[in-house]
DNA sequence: AAATGATTTAAGCAAATGTTTAAATTATAT
DNA sequence: ATATAATTTAAACATTTGCTTAAATCATTT
């Protein structure tokens, strides 16, 4: 009864998903996306009803493994400094590996927002909470500046996303090849993580002067 | 001779740019734009030759604006770390008052790279090298942190960008109105400043404590 | 092997798209 | 006023689009 059928599923998943983040949505075609595929056009239409039924599949495909990545380290049993790390080393990972995902994923929510906004209410009840509970803890301690879980977030992301949406002109308007970009982006993921755990953290001189050597030794005159 | 050419001419320009801001170059129909024009469609076709023509046009004089107002901010004779906080000041009320811009640069560099950087090139010369100098000054004045004119830049442009890419996203996930979202950007736009100017500014103790208290008088203990 | 159901294909449909054409209208110069 | 050139329009052209159809092929069961 069954021939193949998971085996050209995944063919066609595969193609939309390297044609769709390519194009985007309106950029691609059902013929292109066949063509990478090397299956007749119909098919698309057999397995996945429509071209927006067959993009929904493959976006929240690629959202699930984006969030399933981010979910595993707030889960992780590690302090919150920690966490933060792992969390931009994670998002800098996921980019760096596919840089079209945040434009992609950008475009989509400005396309349709409210596919895009239902599916992260469904994932943030998850582990966004838990990631809140340990950031307030954090601040009523006195160990973390009182700032809202939303603006952690967002600095985040804003700067492990930013650097790969502007990866073509980075690497074009300051004359780097690909080895370049890597070094750049390695060097500005340091930057970051260092600027924003700085931020966050209200500094103990005692301890902070030992883990940070050069950045806090200005600091202590 | 002439009618009401330019009339009719900025006439198409302006639904143009709206259409486009919204739907971007392959999501926007000639007829689309008509529409919103109120003119007939072959009309877009008689005074720029084609679509992508028309895309060019439109979207060469928005970047024209946005750097524009960046170039101005550059050339004022103010020190470095004003210029700093008017540069984040000028991006956020661009993009306040136009969310839309940002993704529709972004996605202008994910379909046609050359295009915008192209653009880039010739706006760079002008301007950006006066902020590299400035920078580098500071830097070597022992004010700053060593760090690239390139990383500083794209703090700047990410974490501005950022928060205007996602709003849909934000006001959806955190149940706010346009008021509510306006309050959070203003109160990002604080704490993303405060963030880079006390990353980037290699703090002097006696004066620091002074102008911003609360945040470094953690670090006096 | 014959029958059945799943998969794949070629062909094509209807609608939409960017663009052109040729005629109609309007403004301007003589 | 009339001729001339610029502007605007309706209609249509050729492609391309997403999608469907109906026949062909393949695998599995009996």
């Amino acid at each position: 009864m069954m021939k193949c059928a998971s085996s050209t599923e995944e063919k066609i998943k595969d193609a939309a998903r390297k044609v769709f983040l390519e194009k985007g949505f309106e950029g691609a075609t059902t013929r292109d996306i066949a063509k990478e595929a090397g299956l007749n056009c119909a098919l698309m239409n057999y397995y996945f009803r429509s071209k927006e039924k067959l993009f929904a599949t493959v976006f929240e495909e690629m959202l699930q493994l984006f969030f399933q990545g981010m979910t595993t380290v707030l889960h992780k049993p590690i302090s919150l400094k920690e966490k933060l790390v792992e969390l931009i080393e994670h998002d800098f990972q996921t980019f760096k590996s596919n840089p079209s995902l945040c434009i992609f994923i950008l475009n989509e929510l400005h396309r349709a927002p409210d596919h895009l906004v239902n599916i992260i209410q469904a994932a943030k009840t998850q582990a966004a909470l838990l990631f809140e509970q340990q950031l307030k803890e954090a601040i009523d301690q006195g160990i973390v500046r009182p700032v809202n879980t939303h603006h952690v977030l967002s600095l985040l992301l804003s700067n492990t996303q930013f650097i790969f949406l502007g990866k073509a002109l980075t690497m074009n308007t300051w004359q780097m090849n690909e080895d370049d970009f890597n070094t750049y982006a390695e060097d500005h993921k340091q930057l970051i993580t260092q600027m924003i755990v700085n931020f966050l953290f209200i500094a103990d001189p005692e301890i902070e002067l030992r883990q940070h050597g050069s950045e806090s030794a200005v600091l202590s005159h």
